[in-house]
DNA sequence: AAGAATCTTGACTAATTAGTCAAGACTTTT
DNA sequence: AAAAGTCTTGACTAATTAGTCAAGATTCTT
């Protein structure tokens, strides 16, 4: 057999792909770290616990706790532009509202602790990523906020203030993230079934949409 | 002149006035420092700096960091649950809802730092606060549920799920609060005026009433 | 195969911080 | 006014923790 190759590294595996994996198994657990601890509350021992390495070997990874953090937040800023522009097609607010709520609403299932991370973030005033509110962010909300304008003039929905609209989007969809807990503690402290969640997205879509005057029909599903 | 009466405390009063003076001057300084750090991340130290005390007084008020964190929870749940008490009358959606979203919002705007400490130990899994969860706030939404279900069984709304209303409700107007930072950093770095916090609970307000089909006017005013 | 590069890890350091304590100041009670 | 109670605060302690370091192990390059 492959019998003790090593006394720190059971399996012959490749300088790139041990380095691969082990960042890896790093990001995973420090992302779960800090969306549960906070920024300061996280501690690099916990990190690499959870990652099953030694702490010093967090360090030689990621030199600071900082970097780490940051990268984390990098990835989920990330995965949240990929999502925003699943569809390229802004032309009817229907199908778009419908599948950017859906795309939101999946990585509030997928990747929660991203969302949390990120909440938390915000909450404490962006201390880290402030510079990429005021231009990346901005910047995307300026193309969408003119799109969502052009359905108003054109009559396709009623005259809702696009900011406010983005941000009921957001709210209501990572809430499924960031609240998680309480919402698993009100459903009898069980996470939302695939049933409940499909529910969940098929009334904040349908309110959404309705609300603002993009649906008519009386079951306000497009069938 | 009053002159010097104390080294330690400038003007004469009672100690019953000092006491409360400081109490309430240490509980405000705590709920700005935990919103603004965390739990962890917050220090006595910086909640002494804010509150104008030495160190040592704050812990002689509160013997515990957890105490005093606790504290800050303790007052926040007491507000939330009265603003969802302000009305007491639930037999009809439009009036009943416009309130409680109204109500919401206000608190939003007046004690967003109380919601970004919620948020914040919600995020991490509500380590101090469970035991309410599971009591108090689970009692409030059966009863809530349960009357929002027969304002759909009375044709009064669509079938939405009571649950995913609220949870919408709360999401909503608690980004107003929780995501303050962003939502300001959008508008230019200035925090919303008046006017456009008028707007954005008149935008939410509208689409979530019609979003339900509780409004079928053109307007969506109950004018 | 030998030297270079990379990776691992226990032990250490310096900084931070919650909480204690005791001595003194002030206020209230009697 | 004196004793008792309450409040203030600088100094201290013990615990935690981010980051360093050096010695050794492993893999890669030539």
């Amino acid at each position: 057999m492959d019998g003790q190759t090593s006394l720190t590294q059971s399996h012959s595996s490749s300088k790139a792909q041990v380095r691969a994996a082990n960042v890896r198994r790093i990001f995973t657990a420090a992302e779960g770290i800090f969306a549960e601890f906070g920024y300061k509350g996280a501690t690099i021992q916990q990190i690499a616990d959870r990652a099953g390495l030694p702490k010093a070997n967090i360090h030689y990874y990621f030199s600071t706790k900082e970097i780490l953090y940051r990268k984390v937040l990098d990835d989920i800023l990330q995965v949240w532009l990929e999502a925003a522009d699943t569809s390229d097609d802004w032309s009817d607010p229907v199908p778009t509202l419908t599948r950017y709520i859906n795309a939101k609403m999946e990585l509030s299932r997928t990747r929660p602790k991203g969302s949390k991370v990120w909440a938390n973030e915000i909450i404490q005033g962006a201390p880290m990523i402030q510079n990429y509110l005021e231009s990346t962010l901005r910047i995307w909300m300026q193309d969408r906020t003119e799109q969502i304008r052009s359905w108003v003039e054109a009559g396709k929905i009623r005259p809702v203030d696009p900011y406010h609209l983005l941000y009921m989007i957001w709210a209501v969809t990572q809430h499924y993230a960031d609240f998680e807990h309480q919402i698993n503690t009100l459903n009898g402290n069980e996470a939302l079934s695939e049933k409940q969640f499909a529910q969940a997205k098929q009334n904040i879509t349908e309110t959404l949409l309705r609300g603002i005057g993009a649906l008519h029909g009386s079951t306000g599903r497009p069938a």
